[in-house]
DNA sequence: CGGCAAGTCCCATATCTTGAGAGACTGAGC
DNA sequence: GCTCAGTCTCTCAAGATATGGGACTTGCCG
């Protein structure tokens, strides 16, 4: 469904379909049966059956009661194990801390996956609103400031991907709602060093984002603080930035990102 | 290398083969190069290279800088999808709560997985000593209250799969380190209807849980209340079973457990 | 410099997946 | 109670697809 000619050089076709399969259950909303996961993605029956046979012995996917297929928790250990071996939420961490205690309002840490922003750490003061955004949940890039932050030191062809592949779902009056204004934002934020999103995802919040950049310039994530637009003031804005850069810079030179070039051209260094 | 051969009628090798690719990563310690993998499993070079690069193309792992690979962010990704999708945990907290605010201990839902318990939720009381718990961590059964929960209600033949797969590494003094040591605690669980972890996991903390049972009365998982020793002593543990059997009570009914037969077979009816 | 270990890549072969189709269920409607 | 439609399960022969031998490259260490 998302695409079905998978590109790369490398194929195993049953894997391919195997995450398709995944991937279609993990966007609906409801759990599916065989036939609806055989014809979205024109598998034959048998096939898709095979398939969800050996996905279950996996638990990478359950049935419901009434033989429906959904994900199974096998993927929630899988996922929990994946984000302990990320280093760079840990040794963020404590810079996080560090700027919740000057800003007093919500950080959050992301990445960048696929074409949307995962939250891979969230750290709240000690007297806040809660926020009803959760560890592990992910967001369109369109409408976030952690979003804007990466799109704006992300090469043009990976902008031009994700665009692509961007709905631009309105959450509030003012959500960005085009490529061409969301290019607009991108603009700004490399003019001013960081991004905002001004209620644009949620009425009365807003966030202030920058990049974090690796020693090649390459954005691995972006850190943001979050908090009730009369708190979060314009006026206010400046100094936040300050504070968010200077915590990733922190951040970066925990990680080895210092600007004298080590050679490795991936983009996430261990 | 956990089991050879998968067992099951219906056969994808290459599933199996890139699932067992993603288990050894999810249990090294650290990131592992091709041929380690390929060794591990017994896998050609050239077949382990080809899976990890299609694994890579789906985020199911990434390389570090020094050409290693781990898990990737994909899974992360998937495994919020699955808990979102599983809605024994949101029906569950607002019976948790009350019965975090009853206690004023922590209290953890937790459900089995493979032959480990894994935490799906958690929630705190107000003051309270910070405990190292994180959701989607996951733990052997020998050393937890809530593992003890649910193996005492297990068919036989589940429990000594399980044993059978448990290592019972030590923790604490007080660990059980035997499968005939903790057949002795199932029975007692399974007399008194709740289990109790005795500074076995942690020095100086006492937990204790109940299982969450079905219309078939099989465990789908169990809830636990934790604290210090010195607060949750031994007079106070039959008090707060109480608390614990009203709160599954609470949470059968809102998950249509009720006694009277559901003419579903399925563990775990939607 | 030479040798070893790790990683990348290509291609003919046989193995493993595929999908047609038949049978088993289920539930709805009459 | 019967039929019909829809969904799920299961088997098997055909052939598409993954496999792994092996050559090539790269980097490391003595």
């Amino acid at each position: 469904m998302r695409d079905a000619t998978p590109q790369g050089t490398y194929r195993v076709q049953a894997l391919d379909r195997a995450f398709a399969v995944l991937d279609l259950l993990g966007e609906s909303e409801t759990p599916l049966g065989l036939a609806q996961v055989a014809s979205s993605l024109q598998l034959h029956k048998s096939t898709a059956h095979r398939f969800l046979m050996v996905l279950e012995r996996h638990h990478m996917v359950e049935r419901t009661s009434g033989g429906k297929f959904r994900l199974g928790l096998r993927l929630f250990d899988f996922g929990n194990r994946a984000i302990e071996q990320y280093d760079l939420r840990e040794r963020a961490q404590p810079h996080l801390r560090r700027l919740v205690a000057e800003t007093e309002e919500t950080a959050h840490l992301c990445v960048l996956e696929q074409a949307r922003v995962i939250y891979i750490d969230k750290i709240e003061p000690a007297r806040s609103v809660r926020m009803i955004t959760r560890i592990g949940s992910s967001n369109p890039v369109h409408c976030t400031s952690v979003g804007k932050a990466i799109l704006a030191f992300l090469p043009e062809e990976r902008i031009n991907d994700i665009l692509r592949r961007t709905k631009f779902e309105r959450f509030t009056q003012r959500t960005i709602s085009s490529a061409e204004a969301l290019r607009g934002e991108i603009e700004k934020t490399r003019r001013r060093g960081y991004a905002v999103d001004d209620e644009e995802f949620e009425e009365g919040l807003r966030c202030i984002a920058v990049p974090l950049l690796d020693a090649q310039r390459y954005p691995v994530g972006a850190i943001s603080v979050s908090g009730p637009s009369f708190r979060v003031t314009a006026q206010k804005l400046p100094s936040i930035a300050n504070h968010l850069l200077q915590c990733v810079r922190g951040i970066s030179v925990d990680m080895g990102f210092t600007s004298t070039g080590r050679n490795s051209r991936v983009p996430w260094p261990a």
